[in-house]
Parts: structure tokens; sequence; C-alpha cells
DNA sequence: GTTTAGCACTCAATATATCCAAGTGCTAAT
DNA sequence: ATTAGCACTTGGATATATTGAGTGCTAAAC
């Protein structure tokens, strides 16, 4: 998969970039004719057309039919991505939008998570993606009842990365305000930062014992509930925002092909095994059949982690056809995922004074 | 919009009857011919085609051209709906698979609403519809904190139709439990089931001197979290299931069609209008363009609601096009609907000691 | 009065033929 | 090494025939 390009000629380099320029923002298949019009440098037609078939012979060019113009590989997009790419420069409108976004730093990962691909989505004009996770093994940092009513409460659980789960627990008697207090007291005393093996069954009955005979029923629903959290597939949640953009793209008038990519969206798990197996704080660009999924073909796939620690928490990024805007994605994404990126970091220390007394 | 279609003989509703079915089953327009070996009486080709005319003039069938069968039109449909279907007939498999959903007692609204819908999707192969609604003002029933770090703490609410909100106070300085604690204890003395027009400024000045001076800070981020909470826009939820079923259907192959409806599911709104203004307690049937909606057209919106007392909480549908098999997806929902219907409503009482002891 | 056989007519869908323009590869001259 | 020139390829567009399912209508039969 790793290939060396750089053997590749100025000019072939000037050609290639030219070809995929024009063929994202127009879709056709671009010909020597056009070329010789839209070059900085000025060659002839027929030049351009020797450079053009060995760029073909080198796979990074394609030709849809014998006397059609020339159409990027993938491997002419991730040369591309790679080295060819301007950085693009975002506008002071977007860039007023993303700022909004990281200031208030009251709102909980995933829905900031949300925000940002949504924005990136309209940003782009592709569909976005965000990528909320769970960190596989975690252990129960705190325990919190709350009545819900006579004969059922709701079980509060803040895991160790942060998160907080709810278990309704609805058991078939009445439970005093005393027995619940007291119930939540032992809790947190025997299962807090405890992981699963550490749970075994005199733990259980000293549980039992300890609520007393009023709850002691409850202890096994309880510890059932916290079984499923900390053993809860970690695999996580995956959105997309704005699919119907996709449909745009001459590439998707073919319905099947769109109708397996939809499915696959769906499915969320072939994604979300690309995702979960990505490199760490760094953009991730899949291009068309790069992606193990078959049913991506002839899509790319960019996204950039968000970590916390050494933690994968997350991720956004956008779907879209191999022809995309690949600048300007990735600097979206790029800016987007950064601004996230240091909200967390900042959010894990201490407060720094100084920037709080700024407000 | 009412139509009274007592006036059509017996021979005419198994005309009409026979032409929607075959036509749900094979999407082409249904000749004479057909319907001549197909028809529990026999009658001539030409009877049919006189039979066909008058059922056209009375707008019950259209013409796609002249010279082809005959499709039923939106008022067909709905004659069909209203009048003609035969009750659908569960196979036990799919009564199975419904029983094992609502068994637990222990899931919350959501996330039963959710796995119906998915359930749904798969019956009847169309795509699945949840609404998950929160009612619009609500009150908080039951402050929690939960300490996240040095710095920053969970808010717990509970909200008085049993939903639980969070919201992350994230406080630039330190907060000791015990000033924590009490902060929770005041929160829940002066918070507790209070509507928005009795949170005066006087009330908050009492609740920070309550707190003391060492949390006074945080009443005014929390008063904020509780308006936005008791405040939020009643709409609710939605989510889809299985968009990409639709694509199977001949109907969806003209794209900017299928482009228009996905925005709908989108967008939302538009779909919550339309649930959100249906009627309580019976299946809502919405035929082509009966949806006020313009993307809507020539999709039909099938769903019931779910409530609680006197407030709808939940809804599950389906959404496909007109040509739907209308007798297993409204058996489908009116069971899986009643089946979460009935577990809202004992969920409510006090719980019923007998069957609590077969188990 | 209702039903039916028969027939001319319509029209989408399909197949067939033709044309066109864009673009190529190759050769020979520069 | 570059370029002008030209024959060649090919998909797409356009026009034209062919087919066949299905209709509406008329006149005869029941």
């Amino acid at each position: 998969m790793s290939f060396e390009f750089k053997d590749l000629s100025e000019r072939k380099k000037l050609i290639l970039k030219a070809i995929i320029d024009a063929h994202i923002s127009g879709g056709e298949p671009v010909g020597s004719k056009y070329l010789t019009q839209n070059l900085p440098i000025s060659i002839s037609s027929a030049t351009i057309r020797n450079e053009m078939a060995e760029l073909e012979e080198m796979g990074l060019l394609e030709q849809p039919h014998t006397s059609a113009g020339r159409v990027p590989s993938e491997y002419g997009y991730r040369f591309y991505v790679n080295s060819l790419m301007k950085g693009y420069e975002m506008t002071m409108k977007e860039l007023d939008e993303l700022n909004r976004l990281t200031k208030s730093k009251q709102e909980k990962l995933d829905k900031i998570l949300e925000s940002a691909a949504k924005l990136m989505g309209n940003m782009t004009n592709y569909t976005a993606l965000a990528f909320k996770g769970n960190t596989p093994t975690t252990v129960i940092t705190q325990f919190k009842t709350m009545r819900m009513g006579q004969s059922k409460f709701l079980l509060v659980m803040m895991t160790s990365d942060e998160n907080v789960q709810t278990k309704v627990i609805n058991h078939g008697f009445e439970v005093s305000d005393e027995a619940l207090g007291r119930l939540e007291a032992v809790l947190n005393k025997y299962l807090c930062n405890v992981d699963l093996e550490q749970v075994t069954l005199s733990l259980i009955s000293e549980m039992e014992r300890a609520v007393g005979i009023e709850s002691a029923a409850l202890i096994n629903p309880i510890v059932k509930g916290v079984y499923d959290v900390i053993n809860q597939t970690g695999s996580g949640e995956l959105n997309f925002q704005g699919v119907d953009r996709l449909l745009q793209y001459p590439e998707f008038s073919d319905i099947s092909r769109f109708r397996g990519l939809l499915g696959a969206m769906e499915r969320k798990d072939d994604i979300l095994d690309i995702v979960s197996h990505s490199k760490k704080d760094e953009i991730n660009v899949y291009i068309g059949s790069e992606n193990s999924v078959d049913v991506m073909n002839n899509s790319t796939l960019i996204f950039r982690t968000i970590t916390q620690g050494d933690k994968v928490v997350g991720a956004i990024g956008v779907i879209g056809p191999c022809r995309m805007d690949y600048s300007k994605v990735i600097a979206t994404i790029d800016y987007l995922s950064q601004n996230i990126q240091q909200m967390m970091d900042s959010d894990n220390l201490l407060p720094d004074k100084e920037s709080e007394d700024k407000k």
C-alpha cells in the first residue's frame, strides 16, 4: 500500500494536480485539450497526452473508456492528499461559527461532537460523522439513587471515564427512604472502583447483609446492572448528519451503490471498525477500496480522533465520494477536531486561573 | 377529506381490493385481463374495464397513461385502509419476538421504543420510526450532584415526567464535599417542583445565602441549567431505522424523490409536526399528499402514539411508499404499540403482587 | 338493462440505426 | 523532446421503427 512517488517529474505533478482539481469541481473526466488552457506552463495537448498515458501506466489515472478523458484513480487521490494539496484557508464566517462552539465548557462531549459534525457537514457539504466512544472497560466511581415512585428508583452510575449511565430498578415492593439511602451508601462502599473479577459471591452476600433484609433483594438486579455497564461492548455511538447531501453527487446516482453505503451507515459496525482501528491524533483518510469494507467502495472516509489521555473518546469526520474537496475537508476537520481536542486537554487539568480571569 | 364510499357495489369493492392487493405485491399497474383470472367471481375483461372506468371516475383508481392498467389513487388506498383490509395474522415467530421485548420492565422508554421500531422495521420491511417525546413543561423533582473531579461536578436532575437530565457544572475553583452536599440539599429544598415563574431574584439570593459564600457562585449557572431543562422545546427525539430499505421499492428509484424524503427525515421537524398533531391512542395513517408536507408526497406514514395518562410520550410507526402492505403494517404497529402501552399503564400503578409472584 | 366479444386505437417500453463530439494514440516533421 | 496532424474509438444523444399490453367503444347476445 505504500507507494513512492518521488520519481514524478514536476510537470507530471502539475498535470496530475490539475486533473484532480478539475475533476473534483467538475465531476467529469478531464481531457488533454482542457489542460492546455488550464496549466501554469504552456505545453501542447499532444505532450499532455503522452504524460497522461504515463501517469495512467503508473496507476495514478484511469480512463473510463477509450475515448474519454482521464479520471484520478484511488492512488491518484491518495497522492494528491499526501503531497499535492495546498492548505485550504477558511473564511472568517466559518471561523466564527467554529469558535462559538467550544466556548462554553458546560457541554458534554457527545453534544459537542454532534454539533461539530453538523457544522462540518454544513461547511463541507458532505455527510458528517460523529463518533462517541465508550472506553471498553471501566469501573464505576460513584452511585446515586433517585426515587421515581413508590416501587421503583433510578440507579445513576458514574463511570471512570466520566460518563453517566442510568438504570431503572423496578422492585415489586416499597422501599423506604432510609433503606434507599443505606443502599446507596453500601453500593458506594462495596462497588466503587471495583472491577468485575472482584465481585465475588461473598461480596454480594456481604452487601445483602449490609443493606438489611428489607432491600436485600435489590442487590442482585443492581449487580447485574453494574455488570452490564462495565461489560458493555466498548463500541460506542456513531451518528451521521446530512446523509441526503450525498445524493447530490453523481457518483451516487447509481442507486445500488448508494444503498450499499447507506446500509453500511445504518449497520455501523463496519465503519465503527474502521474508526476504532485508526491512527490516533492524526487525520485518517480512507480512499475507496482502501476501506477494507466492500460496500464503501468508491467512497472516501476522512476523520480525526479525539483523545483523552491515551484513550480515543471520539472522532469527527466526513463521508463522501472519492472526488472530494480534500483541501477543504481536511482543513475543516483539522481545525474543528483540534478545537475540541484542546478543550478536552484543558478540561482535565485544574483550570488555568489566568484564562478564567480573562472572561 | 371525509369520503363516503357506501354506494360502492360489492363487485366494485372486490375489483378495487383485488387491484390494490395485486399492486401492493407486484408494484405494476393492474390490467383487466389479469383480473379476470384473479377474482372470486368470474366476469369478462370488458365488464371489468367498465367497472374500472367508473372506479376511476370516482377517484379511486388512476391510470399512469392511456394504455396502462390501473393503479390505486391515494383515495383508493385510504378506502382500502378504512374498509377493505382484512386483519393480518402474525406468525408465531414474529409474536415470539415481540414478547421478548416488553418482558423486562427494567428498560427505559426510549430504549424500548427504539427496539420496538427496529423490530417493526424487520418485520414489515419498511423504514421504522421511533418518537420519544419530552413533555414540554416539566418541573424538576429531584437534584443530585456527582463529583467529577476537583473543579467540576455533574448535576443530575429528575423531571416530573421521570426523565433524567444531566449537566456538567464546570466551576473554576475547588468545592469541598460538604459544600457540594449543602448545595444539593439547598437545590432540593428551593427548586423542587417549582415552575419558572416562581424562580425570582429573591429566591436566587436566598439560595446563595443558604449555600454559603463558598459556593454561591454556582447558583447562577445551575439556575440557568434548570431553566434550560424546563424550557427546552418540547419536541422530542425522532429516530429512523432501516432507511436503506426504502430503496428497494421502485417508487424511490427516482432519486430526487428519495432525496426529498431523506431530507425530511433528517430535518425531522416536518415529521415531528405530523406526529405531534396526531390522534392519540389510535393508528394514524397519512397517505401521500394527505401529509401536508410536500416532500412526503407519494409516501405513507403510519404510526401510533404511546401515552402516559393523557400525555403523548412516544410513538412508533413506519414510513414507506403508498403501495404498502397495509394489513401487515397496521397489525404490527397495533400489536407492538399496545404491548408498550400496556407496559406503560401497568408501570404507573403499584405493581400487581400476583403477577410478580408468578415469576 | 347488463354482459360480452371484437376491434381499432394509444402509448410506454424496447430495439435499431445513425450521427456526433470528445478524446485518444501514433506517426512524421520540427 | 516536442508538436501538429490525422485516423480511429466510443459513449451518448437523437431519430425511427417495432412490439405488446391495455384501453374504450360498438354492436351483438343474454
